[in-house]
Formats: structure tokens, sequence, C-alpha cells
DNA sequence: CTCGATTGTCTAGCAGTGCTAGACTCCTCT
DNA sequence: AGAGGAGTCTAGCACTGCTAGACAATCGAG
């Protein structure tokens, strides 16, 4: 049965190249440049071998989302930990946020703007997924106010984020008054 | 003169069908629907006629956003107006916005999520786009309060609602509680 | 240690994409 | 009436995601 189970770690071995090496590429030269056939290149198989591992090119993207996901949960909860001021906790996390998206814009858009074929918002919502969500109610849901629902409050400081990340990124919004943005917003929406 | 000048308005007429098409088809079945090929038989043209009015696809996409973001300037305008209270106002202004979100998704795409080959918030930014800005001002900069910048409040304001708009229609956000965040959004952003 | 079966991988190809070169037709103006 | 030019089309390029079927390497049984 080890040769069995060599096979499996080998397997495994090679799923895990082959996302590292999509997320690489997309952030090095976009997801467009994510074809199977360069991916394929790089991992040095040919193209079928990807479609042994994954149904297709979307939940190759739904597993980077995925990895990206805990990354951003493990830097949410980072950047909230250095600060003892609920408020300040706040601007910190928004931050971080704001900075993932910048510094892994292509994984971000992985998790949020591609279609990866993930569930979201529902009971079979991966669980990196869900954590994230988790991550930023932990530090958001204390600053809702009086009256109301932690969750909703969180999910509209997520909204807003999203928001100034993907305009920004997309040049919609200028760069020069990013700071006063998130700080007007932390002022405005958070009560403590 | 008057054949050429009649060819020009023949041209022009079928300049707007095409985008007529182009925005019917996104509409109908999503802009990944949106082939050459497809649209050319719909105007019942062959390919190369398209390239003969826009350099590209991408083009296209930027032509249905101008005239989308048109609409929407009108959508604000008309919304707000309805209403006299400032705060009232917004609210009216926000609904109105994601309402417009909702029913021409692959519109609201093309303005703000494909690349249409449009500049923003610059100097050469097309008319429309910073008119759809200036609609959104009209009602938010009475509300920014004292000491910020009616600008940089719009900006935030709309990223709010742009986040709002993207993530529910992804299927990130529950549908159900939209009235709420919205509500919960204007209490705390605005300032009278 | 050999041999059949299974597993794994590859080559080659399909139908589709955006876009373009070059042939051809039709209309305008002299 | 015929030359010139504008307008349109057919055919094709290089690419995309994905898959069928041929082939080779590896394994377990005798």
């Amino acid at each position: 049965m080890s040769v069995h189970e060599r096979k499996q770690r080998e397997q495994a071995e090679r799923e895990r190249l082959i996302v590292a090496t999509a997320r690489e590429l997309a952030e090095q030269q976009g997801w467009d440049a994510v074809t199977t056939r360069r991916l394929a290149e790089r991992i040095e198989y040919s193209q079928p071998v990807l479609y042994s591992h994954f149904r297709g090119k979307r939940e190759i993207i739904g597993a980077v989302a995925l990895d990206g996901a805990a990354e951003l949960a493990a830097a949410a909860r980072s950047a909230a930990s250095a600060e003892d001021d609920p408020r300040a906790r706040v601007t910190a996390l928004s931050r971080a946020y704001l900075d993932f998206a910048e510094q892994h814009p292509a994984v971000y858009d992985a998790i949020f703007q591609l279609d990866g074929g993930l569930a979201f918002a529902q009971d079979d919502t991966p669980e990196p997924l869900k954590d994230a969500f988790a991550a930023l109610m932990e530090t958001l849901g204390e600053v809702a106010g009086e009256g109301v629902d932690p969750g909703l409050f969180t999910e509209l400081f997520w909204a807003s984020l999203h928001g100034i990340a993907t305009l920004t990124r997309a040049g919609r919004l200028p760069r020069e008054f990013a700071e006063q943005r998130v700080d007007l917003l932390v002022e405005r929406l958070v009560v403590v």
C-alpha cells in the first residue's frame, strides 16, 4: 500500500504546484496570461494533466482564491491584533485589507472578482471564505453600534472597502487621497 | 455633397445599431456571449464591418459604457429631484444607483467593471463619465459635513455603493438585507 | 522473472475567440 | 461610358479551453 500512498503524495504535490504556478503567472502577467497551455508548459507537463486535477480553468482560479482567502484572513487578524483601541483596530484592519488588494491584485480578483465556481454566503461556502469573513467580523462586530446587527455592519464595511479597492485598482479613483478616504470611512461608520 | 452626407448619416446610424445590438446581446446573455461573429450576424453585416467603426471589441464596450453612464446620471438626477430633504435625497439616489446596477448589469459592468479603454479621473476622461460623477456630487456634496471635501466624500460614498452593487450581484452578499444595508450606510455616512 | 492489466501521460484535434489581408463588387464622378 | 475609389466580403491567422484516443510506464499475479 505504500506505493499507492507515495503516488497520492506526488499527486497532491503536483496539485500544489499547479495552483502556485497559476498564481505566480497571474501576479506576473495578469489572469489573461494564464492559459492552460502556458500553465502546462510552466509545470513541465502537457495540458491534459491539468484536467486530471481540476475540472477546468475555473476550478484552478477557485483554488487560488481559497489560498488567498486564508492569507487575507491571516493578514486581517495580524493587523487587528497589533492595536488595542477598537477604532485604531478598524483602521489597521482597513489598511491591511486595502494593502492586500493592492499588492496581490491577481489573488484578490480570484477571490472577489472572477468566477472560480465558489459558493458565497451560503451553507456550502468553503471554510476559508467563511473564515475570512469571520476574521473581519471579529474586529468590525465590536463597533457596529447599538441595535445594529454585527453581521450586517460587517457586510457594509466590507463592501465599502471592496468598492474602494476595486475602483482604485481600475483607475476609477485617484490614488493620492487613499489615506483620507479610509480615515473618513472609519470615522463615520465606526461607533465606539 | 449630399450623397456624401447621406453616407455619413448611414454610417452613424449603423454605428448606433452596433452599440445598441451589443448592449442588447450583453443584457440578454452576458458579455461573454458578445462575440464579434454573433454581433456581426445580428446586425446582418460581416465581421470586418465592425472594425471600420471601432478599433476592436474593447471600443464597443467603451461605447456602451458611455451611453450607460449618461443614463445612470439621468437616473440619479431624476431620483434626487423627487425629494426635498437632503438625507431623503441621498437615500433615493442610493436606491436608484443600486437599482440601475441590478437592472442593467451588463451596462453597469461595461462602465465600471470591464475594460472599455476609457480614461477615468483624468483630464481626458470622456464627458459622460465626468457628468455621471457630477450627478452624484450634486446630491452627495451637500451632506459631506463640515471640513470634508465634497469630492472626497462623493468618492467614498460612491465606492461604498459600488462595493454593495458588485458584491450583491456576484452573490457575495445575501440579497435579503439590501434595504437595511443602504439605510445604515446613509445613516452613518451622511451629515446634515 | 515474466507477462497481462491498469494507470498515467502525451499527441493531435475540435470548436470557438479577436482580428486582418486581399479579393471583389458596386457606386460615384469625370 | 468607363476609370477610380469606397465599401464589403471570404478566407485565414494565431490563439483560447477542452478532450478523444494512442501510447508507454508501472504494478501485481503466477
